[in-house]
DNA sequence: CGCATGGTTCGATCCTCATCGAAGCATTCC
DNA sequence: GGAATGCTTCGATGAGGATCGAACCATGCG
């Protein structure tokens, strides 16, 4: 009987199927609150709440108090990763699910993540971007090149790097299951679609829509 | 509430402790019998049974049954893949190791896997075997060149093959994560370490330490 | 202030599941 | 064949933990 790392401890904590759905859920990208974490997972709020607070003595979530409110969310990309190679086996076990993620079609094309652009579109939009040398990869990071930040500064998107956050990032999308682009410049490339109305975030949800028009400009600048 | 792909019977199977070590023995590579597993897991027979019979009907383990031994293994790579990344979490959230694998130093450097040599040491010897040429690589398996064979006989090491077991297989390695030879050459490489007394073996460990004239024996002859 | 809302804690209940001894199969060895 | 070994199944026991209602804090609003 080896002792090693208590893991456990950490898979039981997801073999919950309230905390399970749960974590699910924060895999958006999006922090929640208490009474989103119950609704999603089906149980009361005590018993959400209880299940809470073992998931941040876990250490797999983080807490971030505003007001009364108290937004829940992924600890670190680690554990966002632990829970997609779990998804990965339990996908590749049991035949029964067909899409992964979001079961809405909108929020599958587009949503957003966090403050970034996430979805379909996203994910088409990172890799245009690769091939058109405007962003380069580096081992698991991503740079942008010179000739993205001239791009970038003629379509008047800002990129200067704030403390501690990267401008660039890779995020791994939760329907696609392939990377989109976080960091300073994603959060200014999902302005820039906002403001000049290529799009707009449905209510109460985190889907993005795009207009008919706006659909095409978006397009023509990120995936042509 | 949604419902994904059952993340939360994945993770519960591995939320057992006993489990856990189970899987975790099974990490090293080798395939293991039931009441070997049971020794790992500390739980008696029909617990360890029980426990093995859920693995299997979950998908995380293939087994192979020879004779009257029934030898449980991990059913792909995808599950190893699972189970480090619950291995990196629970590293990352409890504070108190630091290291893959055994945590002793000693069991790194040199331990008993199954029958036949592991750690820092039988990586190094596979390693010098190769660039020696007295074992050849063949896509995944391992092959006794003709060097090899005189090489090894001249030493007293014998080499004759066993009904269903091969002379040498790769093993990959619990903490090096890198292979070690293992199979009837494997084994009787140890037998033969432990016959010249270039080593011993610690009690109820796993744990090989050699002593200081027998590692210079040992490195002269399998490590030059 | 007093009320409403968002969350947590407490207590009691209930149920799943891990555990092991004993008995039952299966395979191999003599 | 019989005995020994390896493993599984059965049955009974017990403990941990998930659950929810009710009560209890905390923040914000008027």
């Amino acid at each position: 009987m080896r002792e090693g790392p208590d893991i456990a401890r950490i898979a039981s904590l997801v073999g919950d199927p309230a905390r399970a759905n749960m974590l699910n859920a924060l895999m958006g990208g999006t922090a929640l609150t208490a009474s989103e974490l119950a609704l999603e997972a089906g149980v009361s709020l005590p018993t959400a709440s209880s299940h809470l607070s073992k998931l941040m003595e876990g250490g797999l979530l983080t807490l971030a108090s505003q007001g009364r409110h108290r937004y829940y969310g992924l600890a670190s990309a680690q554990v966002a990763g632990m829970i997609e190679a779990i998804i990965g086996v339990a996908e590749a076990v049991g035949p029964k699910r067909v899409r992964p993620g979001p079961r809405d079609a909108a929020m599958r094309v587009a949503r957003v993540c966090y403050d970034h652009l996430a979805g379909e579109q996203a994910v088409a939009m990172l890799d245009r971007l690769f091939d058109r040398k405007l962003l380069l990869r580096e081992d698991n990071e991503i740079r942008l090149s010179s000739s993205g930040a001239a791009h970038f500064s003629a379509l008047g998107i800002g990129i200067q790097a704030k403390a501690r956050r990267p401008v660039c990032r890779a995020c791994l999308d939760w329907s696609v299951r392939r990377s989109h682009l976080a960091g300073t410049l994603g959060a200014a490339i999902l302005d820039k679609i906002i403001a000049e109305k290529w799009a707009r975030r449905e209510k109460d949800s985190r889907a993005v829509v795009f207009s008919p028009g706006g659909k095409r400009e978006f397009e023509k600048v990120f995936l042509s």
